[in-house]
DNA sequence: GAATTAATATGATTTCGATCATATTTTAAA
DNA sequence: TTTAAAATATGATCGAAATCATATTAATTC
């Protein structure tokens, strides 16, 4: 059920969870005791700017770990948002704590996660600084980045729905995107 | 010289190498051996997408520490290539994985060294999301990004230089900010 | 110490994404 | 089943940052 390493962890050490639409799993400040893996729909990680400006810090499909950073810090640093119906496992944060503690190579597969959003983060990164539209669009195509809706992918990519609606349609005038159907493009 | 954790590595496991623009430090697809850390000039990790496009991954500058995630996988999954004559230390892998196999307070810094890479890259997402070059350059400040150049500060906070001075020479005339002198400006 | 390069700075112009508006289609809700 | 809401578009306008240009000062290097 659950990916390697936390598949490791006792089932006594996890909580079965469900969300509605707009629910929050957690809210910025709450004191942190889980980590959370998504059975089905999405979550969002997400904050708000001084400008009152929604980030998307990461989006969280079907099988995907999230919130993992929460380990080494006492409250969650942002708010966890169910974006559909959507059901969790919650897996809690003092027992991954203690199996790290007795098990090295656990440890290092945990470390292994960390790594891996690191990398993520980079490459977001990366992609936002392309300025143009149309080139940051693809690239997010590219990395394979719309998944869900072109709203929440408009979302990631820093751009708004507007820009990237154009962008999509501008792709495929110039033959780089084939489009199948409402909402629904093709690299090509 | 490298950063904590990875300056309680031995000389020995480290190797310094020196390579001129365009060359590769490593092909998508060679055994991975190292870690690397840039003394100076500058080092793109890409890769090309089934349509041929250069996408660019991420790029390192000096004292950046890149390709950590080779370290939990068999391969580079990327090309990694010097964009100017550059300077950089190879650490080898082998040898940390093995440190942080007998040292489990090592093994807990490498792992509390890539939550923190987590949580700055957030920070730095966050910035970002910020619209206005004003906002973006005062919010840079107050986390004080500004250490070395405007030049580099600028390329951090995604802006270019030119709207950078301008957003600097803005928050001076509207009294969020000090000139102290050519390029030295101070947080009222 | 002269020459070269890099960083700081500002002016003029242009571009392109944000913003606001509106219509249509689809999905969810009442 | 009607209504309401959300997602997918596209049009018009505006503003702010990118871009291109040039000057000055500071730091290298030769």
């Amino acid at each position: 059920m659950l990916p390697e390493p936390f598949s490791l962890i006792p089932e006594a050490s996890c909580r079965q969870d469900h969300f509605l639409a707009g629910e929050h799993l957690f809210h910025m400040g709450d004191v942190s005791d889980a980590i959370f893996f998504v059975l089905s729909g999405e979550v969002h990680l997400q904050r708000y700017t001084q400008s009152g400006d929604l980030i998307v810090i990461h989006r969280a499909f079907a099988n995907g770990v999230f919130a993992e950073a929460s380990l080494f810090s006492d409250s969650y640093h942002c708010d966890g948002v169910a974006q559909m119906e959507t059901s969790i496992i919650a897996i809690f944060k003092r027992d991954i704590l203690s199996l790290m503690d007795a098990d090295p190579g656990f440890a290092l597969k945990v470390t292994a996660y960390f790594a891996k959003q690191v990398q993520d983060y980079r490459r977001l990164l990366e992609l936002r600084s392309i300025r143009s539209a149309k080139g940051r669009v693809l690239a997010g195509l590219q990395e394979g980045w719309h998944q869900g809706s072109i709203l929440s992918f408009a979302a990631q990519i820093g751009l708004t729905h507007e820009a990237t609606y154009r962008a999509l349609n501008q792709l495929v005038r110039t033959g780089r995107l084939k489009k199948k159907g409402r909402g629904d493009y093709e690299l090509l």
